[in-house]
DNA sequence: TCTGGGGTCCTAGGACCC
DNA sequence: TCTGGGGTCCTAGGACCC
């Protein structure tokens, strides 16, 4: 049986999503005008996360500081982003495409994968991927890109050809007409600095790199990256659809001062704060972590970073936090002002019993206690979210 | 123009063990 | 006395994704 994956991607999902719920409260269309969504539109400092079509035309782009697009278009107009409303219409979302294929891949909050070889098998794919389309617009109201392709890599590539609200096919017979005049940077995996050192030896399009002697590759990036990119650029990809959703890895957070810090309490002050961060969230989700790391980052963007093995694995604040303390310590002296800075955690384990020391830090219980509270408070401040979201929550049915 | 935040995976060198 | 090769762990750094 022919193989047969759809990729579909929300088009400029958080831009599109917080235009649906202003839409509905009321206010004109984001989508129509010059608009972008970022972090925090009254910081400088915050970039964009997601920019309207007609913002994209004046050369706004995703990742750019707002002060930029300011100045590339004055009239811009900032909204800030909403996490509950943005998971909300991504279970909607994902939802409807679950009912076309329960073989379904979530690949990050506004992409997923399906495999479709059951369901389209005797029917035309583009007429099935263009009825999902439909759906989503019908029944949430933002539109979605669906890449139709024999695997997952041509069908992700068939996404992101012309938006918005379209289906793309990029079959194996397609690959030389639609995919090789293509520059490498469209590839995926290709990302700037793979993009300039393919560039510097002439290979331009993914056409060139897919023709390209892979013993002459590996010496440009490592064995295993060519071998992986020039069964890319040959339209081949053989990895399936994967229904399981893996644990999580690591855990991090970080903040950027809207100016740079030099005073040792300010950078222990947002240590201290992601340190609560990272620890509430590796509790609430029964893990221990045994290693730490945490950096900074200065003025000119240079990075110094740290990481160390815990002892035993733990779940406490304090314990991550003094690591973390320690290894700031050691990598900065505070006389060069910092930019960012940020905490870590790795090598997860869910084991439940903790491995009782006779130097057991008598203050420990202490710490736990305060954990405890924390995690106490920030439930709450949770549930009267919800409760106050719950309120005003639209339904994912028409309206 | 002046660059966020949260992840995954890979590489390379050094330490240590057999 | 000086020597091998392989495996694993740790650390630092880098590339890429959304």
């Amino acid at each position: 049986m022919k193989r047969i994956i759809f990729h579909i991607d929300v088009n400029s999902a958080f831009l599109s999503w917080i235009a649906v719920k202003m839409v509905r409260e009321g206010h004109p269309d984001l989508r129509l005008v010059p608009s972008v969504v970022s972090g925090d539109p009254s910081d400088r400092r915050s970039i964009i996360t997601a920019a309207s079509i007609p913002a994209k035309k004046l050369g706004i782009r995703a990742a750019q500081p707002v002060s930029m697009a300011l100045r590339l278009c004055p009239s811009l107009v900032i909204v800030g982003g909403d996490w509950e409303w943005y998971k909300e219409c991504s279970k909607g979302f994902i939802s409807i495409c679950k009912d076309y294929s329960p073989v379904l891949q979530q690949f990050s909050i506004d992409e997923c994968f399906l495999d479709m070889s059951f369901r389209c098998y005797g029917k035309d794919p583009v007429e099935v991927a263009t009825r999902l389309k439909d759906e989503v617009k019908s029944r949430l109201g933002f539109t979605v890109n669906v890449g139709v392709g024999s695997n997952k890599l041509l069908a992700k590539m068939a996404s992101d050809f012309e938006k918005p609200d379209k289906v793309h096919t990029l079959w194996d017979s397609e690959v030389e007409e639609k995919m090789w005049p293509l520059g490498v940077r469209d590839l995926l995996w290709v990302g700037k600095k793979t993009e300039e050192r393919l560039t510097s030896y002439g290979i331009r399009t993914i056409g060139e790199l897919a023709a390209i002697d892979i013993g002459f590759l590996s010496r440009l990036v490592g064995r295993n990256a060519a071998t992986q990119l020039h069964e890319y650029a040959n339209g081949r990809d053989y990895s399936p659809v994967e229904t399981e959703v893996a644990e999580a890895k690591s855990y991090s957070a970080e903040r950027t001062f809207s100016k740079d810090l030099s005073d040792p309490k300010d950078v222990d002050r947002a240590l201290f704060n992601v340190a609560c961060i990272v620890a509430h969230r590796i509790r609430r989700d029964r893990f221990r972590a045994s290693t730490v790391s945490m950096f900074v980052k200065y003025t000119d963007f240079s990075v110094a970073q740290k990481q160390c093995q815990l002892p035993q694995p733990t779940d406490v604040t304090a314990v991550i936090l003094n690591e973390a303390r320690r290894m700031l310590s050691e990598v900065w002296d505070g006389s060069s002002p910092i930019r960012q800075v940020g905490l870590g955690v790795t090598k997860l384990t869910h084991d439940s019993y903790e491995q009782m020391s006779l130097f057991e830090d008598p203050k420990m219980e202490y710490y736990r206690e305060w954990d405890r509270r924390y995690d106490e408070k920030k439930a709450e401040a949770e549930d009267t979210r919800m409760l106050a979201y719950e309120r005003r929550k639209p339904s994912s049915g028409s309206e």
